[in-house]
DNA sequence: GCATATAACCGCCATG
DNA sequence: ACCATGGCGGTTATAT
């Protein structure tokens, strides 16, 4: 396995006893399909390794185990990357000494360090975040401040870099995060075809004028209606007249509109608009379903309300902004450094990953059931 | 593209 | 007096 060529990024994740699964696979899985994109070097562009202090069986949050390294005998590799996981297990690993010693002691010599949920703790343990910026889960970051006063966090984004600090705040914000790693590595026709085969909505270009945006920088003044917001994007498809949204925020529909505008200098209707737009676009530029679902899910009701909506804020309907859209995407990702196509399985891309595949092959294999 | 119905918005004023 | 709130009615924007 190479260990310190210039080529090869080495991704370190650290793990601990009752880590979660999830930032695990989050970041597993954008990394490990850079190796099934047809570029050249591209399959080679990561390493990943899974490290813990002892190394061997470490237990996850659900009880399965994970094969690791121990942090010792990676004393040599020089790495790109240091990803601390989250979990309940941060509580005790931040007692741990040695880990954290360790952490700080490397953490000169390392590019990025990305904490996933909880583990911003051992980073600010480690006294990495001196006068940073984190995100830290919403409902963590009390704790947070009260333990880390000097540290800035905050909780509105879903990952924040902050010079060689990138953290985000859930669990799943792993995968965002990943994704924002290798466009920075890779380039955006990269990022953007892994968010793709994943399913996932890909952050836009802050060039791009981004309609949450204003929502959010709004919002970081005054996060009073935070909770209201998330609340929203979660319940798009919902009834969100004014009337229910004051009720949902236990004010009269008068003093609601003033309120709110005050605040955010967006009505009330106009913001759902905007967010549910925004939630359109993501689905009409990332999947395929017809604009009736769309329409449907994103609480629009029907095909001809959100086609209205769509002429009034773009000029275009839902099809030709889709089309536009992937016009533009297909260009940016033609402009990008090579050219990022899908190819067939290649079975020693996950060479890298082999240990933990010998692991799972020899489990399966004790069940009497073949590999896929 | 029209007419009509409904919802959103906002100024004004009363209340606590 | 100040301020945040909430109700009323008219105007504008959007839906049907």
């Amino acid at each position: 396995m190479p260990m310190g060529g210039n080529a090869v990024r080495n991704i370190v994740v650290l793990l601990f006893e009752q880590a979660s699964i999830l930032t695990l696979t989050g970041v597993l899985e954008p990394f490990g399909l850079v190796g099934e994109v047809d570029k050249p070097d591209a399959s080679d562009a990561y390493a990943i390794w899974l490290v813990s202090r002892h190394g061997g069986q470490v237990g996850t949050l659900i009880g399965h185990s994970i094969d690791t390294l121990p942090i010792d005998d990676i004393d040599t590799l020089s790495i790109d990357t240091l990803m601390i996981s989250g979990g309940f297990g941060t509580q005790q690993a931040i007692h741990d000494e040695t880990l954290i010693d360790w952490v700080a002691r490397r953490a000169p010599g390392i590019r990025r360090i990305c904490t996933l949920g909880t583990g911003v703790w051992i980073a600010a343990e480690a006294g990495l975040l001196e006068d940073r910026r984190v995100v830290v889960h919403w409902r963590l970051i009390e704790d947070f401040t009260r333990r880390y006063p000097a540290i800035r966090s905050e909780a509105s984004s879903l990952f924040l870099r902050d010079g060689p600090i990138w953290s985000s705040p859930g669990l799943a914000g792993a995968i965002d995060l990943s994704l924002a790693l290798i466009e920075e590595d890779l380039g955006r026709g990269c990022a953007l075809l892994l968010a793709r085969l994943l399913v996932v909505y890909m952050k836009r270009p802050a060039g791009q004028p981004q309609l949450s945006a204003a929502l959010c920088s709004q919002a970081e003044g005054s996060d009073r209606f935070d909770t209201l917001h998330t609340w929203i994007l979660a319940n798009l498809h919902r009834d969100l007249s004014v009337e229910q949204l004051a009720e949902a925020a236990h004010m009269s529909v008068r003093n609601f509109t003033r309120v709110y505008q005050a605040s955010t200098g967006m009505t009330p209707a106009k913001a759902v608009e905007a967010m549910r737009l925004e939630a359109a676009c993501g689905a009409l530029q990332d999947t395929d379903a017809r604009i009736s679902e769309i329409a449907q899910s994103h609480g629009f009701g029907d095909e001809e309300r959100m086609r209205r909506a769509f002429l009034r804020s773009f000029g275009l309907g839902p099809t030709a902004w889709r089309h536009q859209r992937r016009r533009e995407l297909a260009t940016e990702a033609e402009a990008a450094p090579g050219r990022w196509a899908i190819r067939g399985p290649k079975p020693d891309s996950l060479l890298r990953l082999k240990p933990f595949r010998q692991r799972a092959q020899a489990l399966l294999q004790a069940e009497d059931r073949p590999l896929p």
